[in-house]
DNA sequence: TTGACTTTCCAAAACGTTTCGGATGCACTG
DNA sequence: CAGTGCATCCGAAACGTTTTGGAAAGTCAA
């Protein structure tokens, strides 16, 4: 049933070499045979066997992105969505893009090794990434091509791609002490996480912009169910804060529940304000004011990182930050 | 860096063979040389080059799913753990799951093509099935091991695992009209998709199981914004209902907005029901009472069901239907 | 007609693994 | 001592592709 190139130049009367490079392109064929090649082609769906031209071209022509499945870093629509216009971008080059689902660390670091030792992939692609990242570690002594989606504690010495999560918390920490706040606590996500320290760090700055004093802070997993009982806590906490700024989007629909059976509302007796712009969202109630990368590409910049990487560029040219929008919807009004 | 057989021979002074055959635990080499040869492999990080090995097997050991964009079926939470679990069944047999996004359909084929055609794949999960669905018609004729999460117009003839939305939406509806109404609304996906259409089916039985006359029905994205729309539509028609039975959560959730937009309260004023039991859905507000699949293990199922293919099963023999739970939370109340 | 050049094609090697069919040496039997 | 059986190892072929280094035939100029 599969087809190959042997059968394909028998039933030609034509040499496997000349097939193969018809099929190819190269101007070494005549443009008649070339086209007649490639009708024969066509008309039994050949294609070519890619475990034997991997071997033979030595490389796997395609990209790996491993997906740990733990909550974190944005929920997958969002983050589904980036890696599917990557996915685009890489396929104009002839690369495929492949994800592995992993469950915990240490299966995450033999598929890694499986991947990078065994050939399958020619560049990675690195999500959920931590301040010591022991896959980066992984990947640099293998001199492999990679790209971090999120720094790390050695970010300069890759190719990373993050949004600007410390500017963005800074920035909502601001606009809620213009707005009167002066108790705006932080529901934290797993600080060994970049962008939750990252974010964590933005909060403090953003305080201490505006003078204000050291407030009160609750780690949570980055799930509606943590951002629920970080909230629930937060609550009968004495000096009660009246500006919730999440982790995530996830955090902050838990936050928002968690208010309402207080009998609070969002907006008006608590800001609350979250990073994603989940689709969901905007259908809270009441809407959800959070923020967002303001690049509409991010996915497809990755793939050009990675292209610019596996063509051998420097990783210290391939370094980008960008910013982060303000989503402003109704969750985020003065105290009262 | 990247060491193979060879190297490993030279270094042992054994022949390729011999290594080979110590690695891969043959009776027919001495167990000292075994354990000699195999330390030297882990102490050099020794992973077989998988483009040679797929080539000489002429198995790629990897089971393909690509992952159409286009927002439905479930949300990629439920969807993603599904496939965790897949995976890790799947490693244990030494097989792969690698997932590949595709956008269009178009582009979808395309892959399949390169999977089946190409040897990359030695089986695939199709999801996402449509009733008249191109992508099992081309893994039928190719003959290639495939189980379909979903089934289609001609699931008789072919392996799938899926929930019984029919069920579900048939008990819903009765459980509604038990509750005193009327007036039961659905809220429908696309009639393409096969889930879509057999939840339709049930809301029908169970309208007519009830004697209720037909109602109101509007086709909707399986999207927050579809819900919110089709929400909105339905509640300026003559004869509002006051049951909303939504296809999936997210359409529920974009209900549940438009509801609270009209000052009408869920669970009081309107019923809604979703479909997925999406981990945002016991944080909405009130908590959306919707339906799940009621196995836990549905991906380790999908898994049992691929390795049986592949061992040769019968396909007819592998055909299942799990039942749905009702999650009944605070969406669902009597008529007012 | 000869030589140089161009066009078009091809044989064979190589990629790294698995596996078939022995080969070698040794112990044991009769 | 010949014959048998066993334990251990290995050479070589094969998987399907790409690529190197020509070969053969045709064209053209001198």
């Amino acid at each position: 049933m599969m087809s190959n190139l042997k059968q394909l130049a028998q039933t030609l009367g034509l040499s496997i070499t000349t097939v193969s490079r018809a099929l190819d392109g190269y101007s070494d064929v005549a443009v008649v045979t070339r086209e007649r090649v490639r009708a024969a082609a066509h008309a039994i769906n050949y294609r070519p066997n890619s475990a034997a031209r991997s071997l033979r071209r030595r490389k796997a022509e395609t990209v790996a992105v491993t997906l740990p499945m733990e909550p974190g870093r944005f929920g997958p629509p969002v983050f589904l969505n980036m890696l599917a216009a990557c996915s685009q971008r890489l396929a104009e080059e002839g690369l495929d893009l492949m994800l592995l689902p992993t469950a915990g660390r240490a299966a995450e670091m033999e598929t890694y090794r499986r991947l990078v030792d065994g050939g399958r992939a020619d560049a990675i692609i690195v999500v959920r990434t931590r301040l010591e990242d022991e896959r980066v570690a992984f990947l640099k002594e293998r001199a492999i091509p990679f790209v971090t989606h999120g720094r790390t504690a050695r970010a300069h010495e890759h190719a990373f791609i993050d949004g600007d999560g410390e500017a963005g918390f800074r920035e909502a920490t601001r606009l809620l002490a213009s707005l009167g706040h002066r108790r705006i606590a932080h529901i934290s996500a797993p600080q060994d996480l970049t962008f939750a320290h990252l974010r964590r760090i933005g909060w403090h700055a953003g305080l201490a912009h505006e003078n204000l004093p050291e407030a009160l802070e609750c780690a949570a997993r980055p799930t509606e169910i943590g951002g629920y009982e970080a909230t629930r806590w937060l609550l009968q906490q004495p000096s009660r804060p009246t500006g919730l700024l999440c982790a995530t989007d996830s955090i902050a629909i838990g936050a928002l529940s968690a208010l309402k059976e207080c009998g609070l509302v969002a907006g008006r007796d608590v800001a609350v304000i979250g990073h994603d712009n989940l689709p969901s969202a905007a259908f809270t109630d009441p809407p959800l004011s959070t923020m967002e990368i303001a690049a509409p590409d991010v996915g497809c910049q990755l793939a050009e990182m990675l292209i610019a990487r596996l063509g051998g560029r420097d990783p210290r040219d391939l370094q980008t930050i960008l910013p982060v929008r303000q989503v402003p919807r109704a969750t985020h009004g003065r105290p009262n």
